[in-house]
DNA sequence: TGTAAATTCTATAAAAATAGTAGAGTTAAA
DNA sequence: TTTAACTCTACTATTTTTATAGAATTTACA
């Protein structure tokens, strides 16, 4: 599942796209159409400008705008940025690997291959929905 | 990702699936087998018995075995046993629907429908890969 | 040059979920 | 009757999640 985060970060990465381009927006409208507290929506906006999947304007009539279109922005990159791994298991993660602690013999291990499958069906289809083709429906 | 509690599950149906057919396992064996600590593979067990995925034997010589065969447990049957919704939202999820919190009109969200993509993907994806499955390779 | 309104940064805190641990009770074989 | 297994309930420590608070910084504009 989403974390909250993400799913936020999914609102207003939908709201930004759904905008007239050059135009800035502020937290506090974001916040109000998207339905979420507002300065935790603070945190958010830096976490994606972090990604660079934003960018942002300081000072008075500032505020933040997509820095990539947005079929760029794939479902796969924002679970990435906010939850990390995709895959069920870190063992069998892509970007995110790390030993199971509890691992005996990795090469021989039983589940991480099956899980490896599921990761790159998971992939691909997380690669297939964008923040485009949500605002398009 | 999954639970520590879910990868457990399936290394200790792994285990199961492996030992001759009638076989009983003892809880201490597979917790040294599989590298698991012992007192939390007991829980971990009752909830497969009462997922009506393993079953028990009490008293001595008592222990754990496989109620079906390893290609009628799917990946998707333990992840929901454990670590429920396969959809990435509650909104999208078919057997752990929930509405969102902070969602003002569920048939106008835009994530809705890209989730229930992912969803029918993934779930796909789990139902294929059977504890019986895992065990050939 | 001052004020207003926006982002930025760091710290804190409450709540929930996760990952166990402890120990008493029950069952059944020998 | 003893032993060795499962069963059940409660507890606890840690981590993660979901925020909130407030001061600092930046910029437009009168």
């Amino acid at each position: 599942m989403l974390s909250q985060k993400t799913k936020y970060a999914l609102k207003a990465l939908l709201y930004l796209a759904q905008q007239d381009i050059n135009h800035i927006s502020k937290t506090t409208d974001i916040a109000e159409s998207a339905n979420i507290p507002k300065k935790f929506l603070e945190q958010i906006l830096l976490d994606l400008k972090r990604g660079h999947l934003v960018g942002s304007k300081q000072g008075k009539l500032g505020g933040y705008y997509l820095l990539k279109s947005g079929n760029e922005i794939t479902l796969a990159d924002i679970h990435r940025l906010f939850d990390g791994a995709i895959a069920l298991l870190p063992c069998a993660s892509l970007n995110f690997y790390e030993r199971c602690s509890d691992c005996k013999n990795e090469s021989e291990c039983l589940l991480r291959h099956g899980l490896m499958t599921i990761r790159d069906e998971t992939l691909k289809a997380m690669q297939g929905i964008t923040i485009a083709s949500l605002v398009k429906k």
